[in-house]
DNA sequence: CGTCCTAGGTGACTAAATCACATACCTGCC
DNA sequence: GGCAGGTATGTGATTTAGTCACCTAGGACG
C-alpha cells in the first residue's frame, strides 16, 4: 500500500527505510464505518491496528447492562486491546465499536512480531501505547471509585463541548460515559439547568454559563 | 548472581543459554523488607523488576485521602507498574508496597531493552504480563463500577480466608480493598454476623457458614 | 391523525458515602 | 492491678447515588 500514511505517526516515522518498507508492504488498510464492533468478548484479533482517522470507543458491558466508557482511540494511537487479546488467556469484557467511520491499518502478526524484534522505536511506540491505555484505566478508576458524579458530570460536558457550548448526546449516552444511570444523569442536568448554567433540548445541551460548572468541575 | 531463580518463571526458562546468561549476569537480587514503597507517584523506575517471593500489592490513593487495591503482584510475576512508568510521561497516580518481605531480581533497563530485541519468549513473558495487569484493572473498573458492596465483600473474604477460615484484616484494611469507606464495611460484617455467616474479633474474622457468603458472593 | 419508538421526567425506595462522635480493646507503664 | 494513649469498631443522622416502576413528550411515518 502506499506509504504515506506512515507520516501520522512520529514513531514509526522514525524506523528505518527497510523496516517502514516491512510495515507498508505487509499492512493492509481497512474501512470501516461507524458503529463497527472492532473487537469484543469472545471475537479472536488477528491484527495490530493502528488508526489513521476515526474513533474508536472502548467500554466496558456488566451483566446487569449498564456500561461505562473506559477510553477512546483516535488517529495516531494504536489499538492495543487487540494486542493484548493476541497475547492474553484470560478474555476481557470490554468492547471497541468504531464511533466514527474508521481508516486504519492492520498490521499482520507476524509482521508486528517481526518489527518489535528487529526495531526499538517500534517497541517503544508500543510500550508507549500500552502506558498509555494503562493509565487510562487508573483515571477511570479513580474517577468511579472517588469522585462525586455531579462534578464528573460538569466535566464531560465541558470536555465534550464545542466552541458554541453545544453537544449533542442523549442522557443515556452521558450516563454511559460516566458509568451511572440515565435518571441520574437527567436529574443532574435538571439541576444544571435550574442554576441557569445549560439549556437542555431532546438530545441536545448547550451550555450557558460555563462558569459555574468549571467551578463544579475543579471542586477538590 | 546464582542463575537458579530462574527456572521460577517458566517463560524464561525456554530462553536460550545465553539469552539466560545475559540476564543471571546482568540482574540484581533486591531484598526488600515489608512496607518498602516499590514505586510511587514521582519516584523514578530504573529496573525491570521480576519477583521471586512475597507480595507487592499496588493501589490508588485518592486526593480525599480514600484507597482501593488494584491488583497485586506474586512471585513469578514482573512488576509492569515500574517498566510502564519508564515508558510513559504521564505519571500514574498509583503506588507500589510490599506486603510482606519481598526477594526480586532487577534487570537494568539496558538489559531489558536488549532481550526484547533478542528473544520472542521474553516478549511474550513482558506483553502477557502486561495483558494480566489490564485484565486486573477491568475487573477492577468492573467492580466498582458495577456491583454492590455486600457481594464484593463476601467475595473478597472467602478468598483471602485461610484453610480454617479465619483471615486476620481490619475493617479499615478491607474497606481498601474494596475502594470504600470503613464504616460501610463494618456495617455489612456485623449484619453477616448477625446472620450467623461469620464470628468478629478485633482485626480478625472468622467464617462460621461458607455457604451463606457463597451464595451472594455469587448472586448475579 | 393515530401508532410506535425513543427521550426524558418523577416519586418512592434502597444502598452507599459522609460526618461526627461514642465505645471497646490492647499495650506499655506505673 | 490500674491507667493512658493509640487503634479498632459501633452507631445515628444526613446526603448522595442507584433502582424500580411508570409516566409524559417529541418525532417519524404510514
Amino acid at each position: 500500500m502506499s506509504p504515506e500514511w506512515i507520516a501520522r505517526f512520529p514513531e514509526l516515522a522514525r524506523l528505518t527505510p527497510a523496516e517502514q518498507q516491512l510495515i507498508t508492504e505487509r499492512a493492509q488498510l481497512v474501512e470501516l464505518p461507524a458503529g463497527t464492533t472492532v473487537f469484543a468478548p469472545g471475537l479472536p484479533a488477528e491484527n495490530f491496528l493502528l488508526l489513521l482517522d476515526g474513533t474508536v470507543r472502548v467500554q466496558q458491558v456488566s451483566s446487569g447492562g449498564r456500561e461505562i466508557v473506559l477510553y477512546r482511540v483516535t488517529g495516531g494511537e494504536s489499538c492495543i486491546m487487540t494486542t493484548a487479546c493476541l497475547l492474553s488467556q484470560d478474555t476481557y469484557n470490554a468492547e471497541g465499536i468504531t464511533e466514527t467511520p474508521v481508516q486504519a491499518v492492520a498490521v499482520p502478526r507476524a509482521t508486528f512480531d517481526e518489527l518489535m524484534a528487529r526495531s526499538a522505536e517500534f517497541r517503544r511506540f508500543v510500550f508507549s501505547d500500552y502506558s498509555s491505555r494503562i493509565t487510562d484505566l487508573l483515571h477511570v478508576v479513580e474517577e468511579v471509585a472517588f469522585e462525586r458524579i455531579d462534578k464528573r458530570l460538569a466535566q464531560k460536558l465541558l470536555a465534550r463541548a464545542d466552541a458554541e457550548g453545544r453537544l449533542s448526546a442523549t442522557h443515556q449516552e452521558l450516563a454511559v460515559e460516566l458509568g451511572t444511570a440515565r435518571e441520574v444523569v437527567s436529574r443532574h442536568l435538571k439541576e444544571f439547568q435550574r442554576r441557569g448554567w445549560l439549556e437542555l433540548n431532546r438530545g441536545q445541551v448547550r451550555l450557558a454559563e460555563r462558569t459555574g460548572l468549571e467551578r463544579l468541575a475543579g471542586a477538590a
